[in-house]
DNA sequence: ACGTTTATGATACTGAGAACCACTATCATT
DNA sequence: AATGATAGTGGTTCTCAGTATCATAAACGT
């Protein structure tokens, strides 16, 4: 399962980057930064270093297996990109992460793009708020 | 006129202070880097501390004078926020930045948020692409 | 003008991420 | 299955944006 996607995406089949994947198809989190993706395989007992983590994020970011997001936390998160194109909501108590689509945002954004004369190659929309569990906070 | 801004934002009144301001609002450029305005300011002639640059302008920030946006450059731009809300395209080739404002995409993110049970504080909308300049290159 | 308080700026520090490089693993070929 | 060319690894160093420190200097109420 995971060696095809490495090799679709023209990576060659390599130790760390098999951990890699796993740990992200497997772990319950979806959005990490490449520290927190390292300090958990560590703690799984795997022998990785810091550079490769980082290397191969970047690896599989351009090979479109992943998704890289700045959010205000300014370092980087990654998520699997096995969904469609969606933006973040992020709740600026709790850090949690939730993701939306919105075809009449996309649509817009297109519009106001070609208004302007831009070809759009990319777009990043993040909303920032308290989510249900914080409002009280 | 730039004092006056700096009373009601409850900074004193300092040299450093009036010329990060003064530049800010005599340059034509909107979307600059703290180094940028640093560097401008010494080939200006005046004697100012990189540090003071970054605290100043996180002070600004604060008090609402400045906005401050991370584009996928990495470092951070600041804007004077004389104007009102609006959102930015940036030009992938050229780093150009432009503003726009759409009703209609402001709208639908509240709504969006709402229906999650967010109370939306604050959002950062960017496209990326090619402006008509940079479409042949 | 004076003295307290706050700001400045030179420099050292931090933390994310990239670069370097000697060593190691992968995999096509034999 | 051994080989060797190529590509990947990981420890470390480096870079670069931004922050903390602290001795000095400027601001402003009295």
């Amino acid at each position: 399962m995971e060696s095809s996607d490495l090799k679709k995406a023209g990576l060659k089949i390599t130790l760390p980057r098999m951990k890699i994947l796993e740990f992200l198809e497997s772990s319950k989190i979806r959005h990490q930064s490449a520290e927190e993706i390292y300090r958990s395989l560590l703690n799984d007992g795997e022998e990785i270093g810091l550079a490769t983590v980082y290397r191969v994020l970047t690896q599989f970011e351009t090979a479109g297996l992943v998704e890289r997001h700045h959010f205000e936390s300014g370092q980087a998160v990654f998520e699997l990109s096995e969904k469609g194109h969606h933006d973040h909501i992020v709740c600026v108590s709790c850090g949690k992460v939730e993701e939306f689509y919105d075809e009449l945002i996309e649509n817009r954004q297109r519009e106001v793009a070609d208004e302007k004369g831009y070809h759009v190659t990319d777009h990043s929309l993040t909303l920032y708020g308290k989510c249900p569990d914080c409002r009280d906070s």
